[in-house]
DNA sequence: CGGCTACTTGACATCTATCAACCGGGGTGG
DNA sequence: CCACCCCGGTTGATAGATGTCAAGTAGCCG
């Protein structure tokens, strides 16, 4: 999406983060970019390096036994790509489309944090946020039909994807329809038949890598409160 | 389950915390009891108090258009009930059996946390573990059949009560099934078919308000790998 | 232009939900 | 002390939704 590196401003910039503390970060950190289907880092590997995304878009994952996967979130910039403090991922990441990432050292970077009651108040208040939205995430898998699933899943990623990039009248895709079967819980074929199903509504209109969103305010929702 | 005040023990001492921070969290804190079936805190209200479960099982749920209800996890003694830091709960909160909690006054104990690095950090862990039990549950609910998610339900459960009440032949199931069903995404119907059919493979054995588990480490787990 | 990959569509199978009856224990009141 | 009732739990029959398998289409890149 944008090719600007806005973790720094999405993340730490806009609210409780002064210049020093800025600086230090800055300091610590190295970007990298990564090419789409790249993976980043692996479930299980040492957490030697933290991530901040600065543009691009992420899929967070779980592989499990007999070839089943579970995408855990879909990272967008100014999201880190995982709580720095665990010793090792619970999860692996790759990029969805060619992305660019800030790299820290994460031991230097959580000695940092420790000293900042600044900046661990933004990493906690990250954590909450996570922990909010993968609980919006289970009511959905846990409640939600198919239907249900892929609507709130595009009102979600539009709310969320408009606030990086203001206005655009489609909403972008830029993950495989595998990805958010995944994501919901469902199989590529109901994604597909469930976003048929809405076009012939008129609900949404499926366009190359995105999709038009007409009338979806008033569709009952089962989760997605947040903000 | 154990009668005595357990919130401080179980959450506060064991690592990070002196005794001097440990003095002051005694200071601001109020024990209340609860009876089976009150609500502690309903979804939406002003987070005027912040929780830690002392003794008991409480259920931490959603309620959602149609009478649906998703329980986002329970409760065990040590546990706080949602992170201290959000101004409204974002969920309900209520007694699984008779309990006792640790009442803090929100404003107070969130002015003291963000004077004392070392509880920051505890709370931190909190939420990480927290984040981590939720997308294991997501995990769960997005991939396992009916089977998995009871028995992987059953497999976490044990572990988590274990810590906390070293041995016992049977683990305490004291929720309903209605909750087991809300929580792992399936009808009371099925949760009581699957415990069943578990049963009659001698998987488990179904007692009064518990369960024996036999064979059941083998199984293939969707989830719960965490720790 | 050819081949690959992502995506769509169709027919059918399977699993879980739904609706409904029934069982059993604990508590209350006669 | 017994009987009844209520609630939680179990079991059965059926239906509906999503998964599975398979064929076919479209767009992209070499």
């Amino acid at each position: 999406m944008t090719r600007a590196s806005s973790f720094f401003p999405t993340l730490f910039c806009g609210e409780a983060c002064d210049a020093r503390e800025l600086a230090e970060l800055k300091r610590l950190t190295t970007p990298i970019r990564f090419e789409a289907g790249q993976t980043i880092f692996s479930e299980g590997d040492a957490a030697r390096s933290a991530f901040g995304l600065s543009h691009g878009v992420v899929r967070l994952y779980r592989l499990l036994p007999a070839g089943r996967r579970q995408v855990v979130a879909f990272a967008l910039p100014g999201d880190f790509l995982a709580i720095p403090l665990a010793d090792r991922f619970s999860f692996s990441a790759d990029a969805v489309g060619e992305l660019g990432v800030c790299r820290f050292p994460r031991e230097e970077l959580k000695r940092f944090i420790q000293t900042s009651p600044n900046v661990m108040r933004l990493l906690m208040d990250f954590a909450a946020r996570e922990l909010q939205l993968a609980q919006d995430q289970l009511t959905l898998l846990g409640n939600g039909s198919a239907e249900e699933r892929v609507v709130a899943f595009l009102v979600n990623w539009r709310r969320r994807v408009a606030r990086l990039t203001p206005i655009s009248q489609a909403v972008p895709l830029p993950m495989r329809r595998q990805d958010i079967a995944d994501f919901l819980g469902l199989k590529l074929e109901t994604v597909s038949r469930t976003f048929a199903k809405l076009e012939q509504r008129d609900v949404i209109r499926i366009v190359p890598h995105g999709a038009v969103l007409t009338g979806l305010e008033q569709t009952e929702l089962v989760a997605g409160s947040s903000e």
